[in-house]
DNA sequence: GAAGCTTGTCAACAGGCGATGACATAGCCA
DNA sequence: TGGCTATGTCATCGCCTGTTGACAAGCTTC
């Protein structure tokens, strides 16, 4: 009887795309700190070492995390509807929170002075500037500010609350206020 | 020749105290992961074994430091010019950010699931609650949670994009965006 | 002035962290 | 088949953290 580990087979490239993907969801989820190596590993079934072989270090692979989503996900889909969706995102969520992961790592690694340095370096190259451009028109640095630090802050106030503790009809007037307020910040 | 320390009188209330402030002013600054012991224990000048032994953990000394500090501060000052101070606050702080202490202690913890649950437990009763009843009237829980989230959010950004980058005049037009967002909010 | 409680310090421990270098094994190529 | 390189593992190091128990020094009280 043999309990034989189902090994991956020997994939460099597919296995450090997994580490990637398998970082970038702890970091959405948790802290930088709170982010151990131990747990990435784990995650992908693989030994703590190798993740340190292929990307040097803890914060090298944060950085790569980041380098590969682009926030284009955000900036997708019907834009008369983004306030209705992200409220949406917002009150209910955090379901499919792919459109807000770069706000979600941003948020979550704020903490952290190595992180948030790395996350002042690539956050105006990899998320604002894009936003920014995407919304256009008048103040768009400021709205997209404001936009963005809304999402992060509600996100961050209902994680904190244990998960948005209102009841149904409150959720759907929250999202009534928030809808437009995001409309509007967008349309200018 | 002496070299000698200023010692503090020896005042059990008083250097408990001290603690108890150094402990907050880093709280608001740094996430609770990052605040260590004997950092605290370097700003009041007294071994860390001390804290320990005054507050028994650092979990408790966090919850302490919740309980001492009641947010009675954003709430003070004339309402109707709310929008205007707070949206000052958030774009030229962090100068005198004691109004946001709760707010920013609230935030710069979110990461670690210790500080968080303290937080969730103590901030419905110690901050949400006192003030959705400042700002009564329709739906006051759930603009008190957006407007809390609001504060947070936009602190995190200019935290982490390293200060709030804009020029003078681009600073005037975010309070002048920010004030009647926030103003709304509080009117109801 | 000496006992006794209070206040504070010191050294050390256990645990977790990221990182490193030596070792094992799978897959390819001759 | 035999070797070679790429891929992955293991044991371990050094560092930092919160916490603890034993010790030193002050103030109070008799």
């Amino acid at each position: 009887m043999s309990f034989a580990v189902c090994h991956r087979p020997r994939n460099a490239a597919a296995t450090r795309s997994a580490i990637l993907d398998a970082a970038s969801k702890r970091f959405t989820a948790e802290s930088y700190d709170q982010v151990g190596m131990r747990d990435i590993a784990k995650d992908v079934g693989v030994d703590p070492a190798l993740i340190s072989r292929y990307f040097g270090s803890k914060e090298e692979l944060f950085r790569a995390v980041l380098d590969d989503c682009d926030g284009k996900d955000l900036m997708e889909g019907d834009r008369s509807t983004f306030g209705e969706r992200m409220a949406d995102d917002l009150v209910y969520g955090p379901a499919k929170d792919d459109d807000l992961a770069w706000l979600l790592i941003m948020l979550k690694s704020a903490g952290s002075p190595k992180a948030a340095e790395i996350v002042q370096q690539l956050s105006t190259e990899c998320f604002y500037q894009p936003f920014t451009e995407w919304l256009g028109g008048k103040d768009a640095p400021i709205r997209a500010r404001i936009l963005a630090g809304i999402l992060m802050g509600v996100a961050v106030g209902r994680d904190l609350s244990g998960g948005m503790k209102l009841s149904a009809e409150e959720c759907e007037r929250m999202k009534a206020r928030l809808a437009p307020m995001l409309q509007e910040l967008v349309d200018g």
